[in-house]
DNA sequence: CGCTATGTTGATCCATATCAATAAGTGTGG
DNA sequence: CCACACTTATTGATATGGATCAACATAGCG
């Protein structure tokens, strides 16, 4: 480990510790780690049981999993946030493994220290519940849109989403590779190398990770959005 | 509605409202609400903001989601536990639908004394939080089951958790109709035909819903269950 | 600059959906 | 209790979405 964590205001800021007592935060972060990671290190192992709750201050995680030799990504978390919370709270098994897309600063807290601070602070206990039932409502999303919808309607809605996480602006840069995000999408590389093709009648224009979207070309007609599935938030 | 609830020994005894002061758990029950549903009830419509926490003591219940006219299957909630948690603490719309598979009694709690009880009783908070952790830990595997495994393997794979649950034994009976099955597992009624067919050479044998499987055919090298995608608990 | 990983394109194969017809249940009312 | 209607399940034929395999192109990176 690197060295022990002075008090990180943008941790403490987090929702998740933001209401709780002072005393108790100390405690967590007297046995917290802050570790520099660079790319592409696996930081947890599905399977393994739960030694810290960890929070990426900056760089990007991958969350994915792997059954029988194929592997798939489920989620991207990125900063500031915590991932593996409901492994940490239950002293279960990680479900999924996690490992850096880019450099990453991430705080290691002690599964234990947390489940004990747990225990005592209630304000930490409520925020814990909030953070996990927006974690519950974002898996569902991902569910719903594998089952009810083809690649290339998920390939159109994740646009349209990152469309407007630019602020609506007509051109943007895909924030990862193609191939995590095929595998986010549940689909092949090559499947979205043609469905980036097959939305081309409506307005998407691709040159690397660079595109151009004409709004006007129906995308939207074709994509139906959903708030109930492709609302990050909510 | 059809009468108040008296204070269901059953419900007190959930996980959920154990651990939590007796005064809470009055005014939880004062405001809540026994109901017997007919089948086939739609209790719940995706969008709808919570009105109440749902908690079903016998039958059994679908939660579902539709789009652009398909619809799916996501879950099963079988007796005695709550549905719709998240959406209740958050306040937020319903991300799927729900309704009776059976003939069910259903206890309705109203969702805002839910999150009154919340904000004053800690044990209650820190009673959902378990609960939020493991319903979350559940749809993690179904998204893992849907994207790392083929149809005939999430088949093969759900057959062998049901003879599990029948205490292994080498028969036993679905639990529900195959169309919905179907519809859980993410493919066709027709492909589920065609699915079972496809284990025969394994030692599964199906007449009507009566399934009786030859386990030393080789079903479990097959399906290569998981603990980290099948165990329902952990 | 050249090596290696990523992305694209084409050809083919396979899994799964769809469409259509039939069969088997299930429930209802006479 | 049977006959009828209606839903569910099966089977066959076909279409299609998506995977796989292979070749090539391109882009990062040391």
């Amino acid at each position: 480990m690197d060295m022990p964590s002075p008090d990180y205001p943008e941790v403490r800021r987090l929702h998740l510790f933001s209401g709780m007592a002072g005393e108790h935060y100390g405690a967590l972060m007297r046995g917290a780690y802050v570790q520099n990671f660079p790319p592409q290190i696996e930081l947890i192992t599905e399977g393994e049981t739960s030694d810290f709750l960890h929070i990426i201050l900056s760089g990007s995680v991958d969350l994915f999993s792997s059954w029988n030799g194929r592997e798939t990504s489920i989620a991207t978390v990125r900063p500031i946030s915590t991932f593996i919370l409901a492994a940490t709270i239950r002293d279960a098994p990680y479900l999924m493994s996690a490992r850096t897309l880019e450099k990453s600063r991430i705080v290691l807290i002690p599964s234990q220290d947390v489940r004990a601070v747990f225990e005592v602070d209630n304000e930490f206990a409520r925020a814990i519940v909030t953070e996990l039932a927006q974690r519950y409502r974002a898996i569902v999303k991902i569910t719903k849109n594998l089952k009810l919808r083809t690649s290339l309607e998920r390939l159109a809605n994740y646009l349209l989403q990152q469309r407007e996480q630019a602020g609506g602006a007509s051109a943007f840069d895909l924030e990862f590779e193609k191939r995590r995000l095929a595998s986010l999408l549940g689909m092949t590389p090559e499947n979205l190398s043609r469905a980036f093709k097959g939305l081309r009648p409506y307005g998407v224009s691709v040159k690397g990770n660079h595109i151009v979207i004409d709004i006007d070309k129906g995308i939207e007609r074709f994509a139906k959005p959903d708030p109930l599935i492709d609302d990050p938030d909510s």
